[in-house]
DNA sequence: AACCAGGGTGATG
DNA sequence: CATCACCATGGT
């Protein structure tokens, strides 16, 4: 692996990585990043980037050579053995080896906290495409524009805490107003501490986000595993619900081992786009 | 028109 | 502890 310097940009050669940023990206662990002339783009860290993945190098735009070594290795997972552990799932259970075949190159990204914690409250009884409309909204409105592109930041906690319900109504996010009107007063005034969960184990960092109204186990569960990147949460909803219930024949996520969220990553992502493995699973054809 | 979407809360048994 | 109506909104 070696970091060349591009006119605006980084190169990351020979990366020994199998992530895939299409799947990595569409998996339903994140909600901005958007795919434009082939190069995925966002903002994070308040900046406008461009990815994209040719052989086995890595083109970053807009960053330095820093931020890649620093940042952006961490914020993709790339020198982590993701292989290894698709060989442990793939020998848990057949169905890995259909979501894998699929959607190989899953990375769990460790994305900005905060960010995290609104858009996954956002999520709450809602569904993706009206997930990313409600986000968007939120950074156009609320954000700041990056200049000279169509890229808004995602408003931080201070900016979010000065407002009130009715501020928030052109975001049409319904009953989470005020859910994330709370996320923002308790991350705000330090009664959480979202820096400091990452020195906190696991149990007491979810007990801590589920002070905020609105926030259960199953969102907790999500910002833990993509912005603090704790491999052994295993976020359910309602596919995952139905996955354990006909695949798993309801057992826990003990029998993943070390990379819960790993799996969980996969059955989500293949089962929400091949449904039809819920009813081969529910009359015991699967295999 | 009724049901669903990366759920959680509060009331009730 | 388990269940359940309800919570805004938009798409099917």
């Amino acid at each position: 692996m070696q970091y060349l310097k591009t006119s605006n940009g980084v190169i990351i050669k020979n990366i020994d990585s199998d992530i895939n940023f299409e799947h990595t990206l569409n998996c339903g662990q994140c909600f901005r990043w958007e795919k434009k002339d082939d190069k995925y783009h966002a903002v994070v860290k308040n900046e406008h980037v461009a990815v994209y993945k040719s052989g086995s190098d890595i083109t970053l735009e807009n960053t330095t050579i820093e931020n890649t070594k620093n940042f952006w290795i961490n914020y993709f997972d790339l020198n982590f053995n993701y292989r290894g552990v698709q060989k442990e799932l793939e020998s848990i259970h057949p169905i890995f080896k259909k979501a894998y075949k699929n959607y190989s190159g899953i990375h769990i990204l460790s994305q900005e906290p905060w960010e995290a914690l609104c858009s996954f409250i956002i999520s709450q009884n809602n569904n993706i495409p009206r997930i990313k409309k409600i986000i968007n909204s939120l950074c156009t409105i609320f954000g700041e524009k990056i200049n000279g592109t169509e890229f808004y930041t995602f408003p931080n906690h201070e900016i979010i805490s000065r407002l009130n319900e009715k501020d928030l109504e052109p975001i049409k996010c319904g009953f989470r107003a005020r859910y994330i009107l709370d996320a923002a007063l308790k991350v705000s005034s330090g009664e959480i501490d979202l820096e400091n969960l990452k020195n906190v184990n696991t149990n007491k960092a979810k007990e801590t986000l589920m002070k905020i109204k609105g926030v259960g186990s199953k969102i907790s569960e999500c910002v833990l595993l993509y912005a603090y990147h704790k491999l052994e949460c295993f976020p359910i909803d309602v596919w995952m619900k139905k996955i354990m219930h006909t695949v798993f024949k309801d057992q826990n996520s003990d029998i993943f081992g070390k990379y819960p969220g790993i799996a969980q990553q996969y059955l989500y992502h293949y089962v929400k786009n091949n449904p039809g493995e819920l009813n081969l699973s529910a009359v015991g054809q699967n295999s």
